[in-house]
DNA sequence: ATAGTGAAACTAATGGTATTAGTTTTCTGA
DNA sequence: TCAGAAAACTAATACCATTAGTTTCACTAT
């Protein structure tokens, strides 16, 4: 009757990962979570402490896969090291376009208490998209390169959470949108 | 036993709006509603649809609020018409600060069914900043004032919805954050 | 004034969710 | 081999939304 189905912390939230991906970060449950792994949701509770720590393993998936994408885009071109950030910026969309539940776990941070390690990684990428947009800047003070990273972050977020979400519909391409956007922020930080 | 309560519509809506600005979207619940107004959860039904329409409906309450305050920073500053545009950029960001609630309903859009009316009034803010940006572009292409409108939006809501996720916490003032990405995207799509 | 009607509240019930407690089964290592 | 830990289970609780069916109130027309 419990046949020890080979069920894994690691399992479990690949599986979580795929739903989400595949039919929204809402309907990552312990119900269709159980279902799909083959068991009783209270099962789970073996592995894993419920549904908020589910949400926040999700969130740091998110994150380090963001992470790994855009610091291989970077390796991919340190040849022409000043024209690294829309390399960037193209891998994030590209990111959260195929994994748009772990994407949208990256960012509804607000309502639950986020980990240690999520900070981290949150830091980490802020650090990696600081240190591409720091050639593009004439002035070096600090506070200008923050001010460019949050402007950087804005768009890109505001860019692919828009999309996700489901708007920029108009039959326009949305990727040359995307290009405009980005090609203007960057000669906008360099003017000043 | 059921001394008529005054419940409406209109009151109900009210009591949403609150409790989503107040404590957050997703506590927006028929439980929550019906105990802030002194009801059963199953009355709510004689005056709306269910849960989905609440969400609607304060969906739609979120964009007449974002339109009116950008209408109205519009008419503010009709003298100076080509310093428009961060006028209207600060009107979205402050009404998305002091109704954080409705301001997420307007962008949570995906998963549900959305009305014509929200269609309608979408399009209208579109309408609004495609008009506010105008002046600012040389080319009056109209591909151009599309993409330019979409990383503006981006911008905007990149913005908020970092700053409502609890982001940009480092010690650097996030208004001048905002000015300065505003100024820089402005500059670039001037320049091309 | 009062009877009747429709609207607005109610209670009860259903089915979904997460979670906890307590139990059984299975695998493993001594 | 067997004893204990780990991993599954069932049962139960407490929420949630929603529907059905019932009662009560307020108004309107006689």
């Amino acid at each position: 009757m419990s046949p020890r189905v080979g069920l894994d912390d690691a399992v479990i939230m690949q599986a979580a990962a795929t739903i989400a991906d595949e039919t929204g970060l809402q309907s990552v449950t312990l119900a269709t979570l159980a279902k799909q792994l083959n068991v009783r949701p209270p099962s789970l509770y073996n592995h894993v402490n419920g549904l908020p720590e589910i949400r926040n393993k999700l969130t740091l998936l998110g994150l380090q896969g963001l992470h790994e994408a855009m610091q291989e885009a970077l390796s991919k071109q340190k040849q022409s090291d000043s024209d690294a950030v829309p390399g960037l910026a193209i891998a994030y969309a590209q990111y959260a376009m195929k994994h748009p539940g772990l994407y949208e776990a990256t960012i509804n941070i607000n309502t639950r208490e986020h980990t240690e390690e999520i900070q981290q990684k949150a830091a980490e990428l802020v650090e990696l998209v600081s240190n591409g947009l720091r050639p593009y800047l004439s002035s070096a003070v600090e506070a200008e390169i923050i001010h460019a990273v949050r402007g950087f972050r804005s768009l890109l977020h505001g860019y692919t959470s828009l999309i996700l979400s489901g708007g920029f519909n108009m039959a326009i391409d949305r990727d040359e949108s995307f290009r405009y956007m980005i090609r203007a922020y960057i000669a906008g930080i360099q003017k000043s």
